[in-house]
DNA sequence: AAATATTTTTAGACTAACCTAAAAACACGT
DNA sequence: ACGTGTTTTTAGGTTAGTCTAAAAATATTT
């Protein structure tokens, strides 16, 4: 009866487990399927599935959550995910930008024991190359004290922690901006016509940057 | 119309390979399902599909070969494996008996640059902790100067160099008897009864070695 | 060369995961 | 609270990969 999941039901319940994170409401139905680019309709299919498995609660349009081994296989992925992302960038020199989809094919090899010894060997990293934080063997981790961009406060000393969103394109430009983790940051001027901000950053150049890229960029003040 | 295979696809490109290797005949249906574990109608179906796909050359009732696509496929995933296999022994400390299995996953993870960059990262290796070739970028490796231990002659040195069986039972035995890669052999005496062998190890103890295990190791003359 | 045995293929059915289109449930503004 | 619009579910169909059982082709034995 403890059969493997597959690798499509292990990404419906990592993609629950995202849309549910720090909102406590239950996924809707819809939320999954955007987040997965699927249709509502497969996601119905597949709730029943992952319920008769005792994997997540769900009761036809009052939208599903986690149950613990629910959630303690979503977190496992995801530490499985970070921990290969470290692996990528410093052991084989890639990218931030390029570790995500290779790290979505590597959080779905089975084996706890390399899961661990991958760990120990990366001298238990507590964040993955984008600044979130790695889950422990418990499925445990601790969100960052970490405020967006676009929410800070002019004038205030703060460093880039992580990014809201990891699409290739996006880290890319950052990278361009020279806006990396650990770029220390100062707002210096808001402009309400646009939202972009004026910033100084590392205490040398100064530059605007849009509301969107704001919004996508967590920073902890300091 | 180069949409990436199934896991599923690759190992029946793998299987074909392994079943083709060193013998010219082309691979029958029923060897194909038995290295698979699997049954020969399961084989007939998917011999069509990847013929449709140019992967195999294939015509009913006489069996099938691959193609130079195909055997680029079965050769990257070849090694692919023996990387991963190294990388966990030798950078995860795993024993020669448990990485068969790991690796079968993750030599399915889609990423040219991944598998150079592990090349790199574990020193172009040429050898897999069983003693396998690795092949190069190009699928291009050479088969060992190896004989079968029960094909030695007497009073012969020569040195383990491989295996003919990877399963983990297998491999336990073998290091039980302190038999690992790069161990000395003599074989001292041979009984027509069984077809057992009194062999020397390593210059210092004496034992017997049953014709099946003997049947399964590789060496070299030194 | 005929009879028999083996191998391979076909036929038909199943499951997981997906889809579209239509029906049912829910949510909301007036 | 009633009609309208959105969300969710159902119904029914598709594809990849598997299976069993039966038919067809090949191989072997006499």
């Amino acid at each position: 009866m403890k059969q493997p999941l597959s690798s499509t039901e292990e990404n419906y319940l990592k993609a629950i487990f995202k849309v549910c994170e720090r909102s406590d409401k239950p996924a809707s139905t819809n939320d999954v399927a955007i987040l997965l680019n699927t249709k509502a309709a497969s996601v119905t299919d597949m709730l029943k599935r992952l319920s008769e498995k005792s994997l997540i609660n769900y009761m036809k349009y009052k939208g599903v959550t986690l149950t613990d081994t629910g959630r303690k296989i979503a977190t496992s992925l995801i530490r499985k995910h970070r921990l290969w992302e470290v692996f990528l960038t410093d052991k084989l020199s890639f990218g931030w930008e390029e570790v995500h989809e290779i790290a979505e094919q590597l959080e779905h090899i089975q084996s706890e024991e390399l899961t661990n010894r991958l760990e120990e060997f990366l001298d238990h990293p507590k964040f993955d190359p984008h600044g979130d934080p790695i889950p422990d063997r418990e499925g445990k981790f601790e969100y960052r004290q970490q405020v967006l961009l676009a929410d800070l406060n002019k004038n205030t000393n703060s460093v880039i922690v992580g990014v809201n969103e990891h699409g290739t394109e996006f880290l890319q430009y950052l990278e361009k901006l020279n806006l990396i983790l650990g770029s220390k940051l100062v707002v210096l001027d808001t402009f309400t016509y646009d939202n972009s901000l004026l910033v100084r950053v590392n205490d040398q150049s100064e530059q605007t940057i849009s509301a969107k890229v704001a919004k996508n960029i967590f920073v902890q003040k300091i």
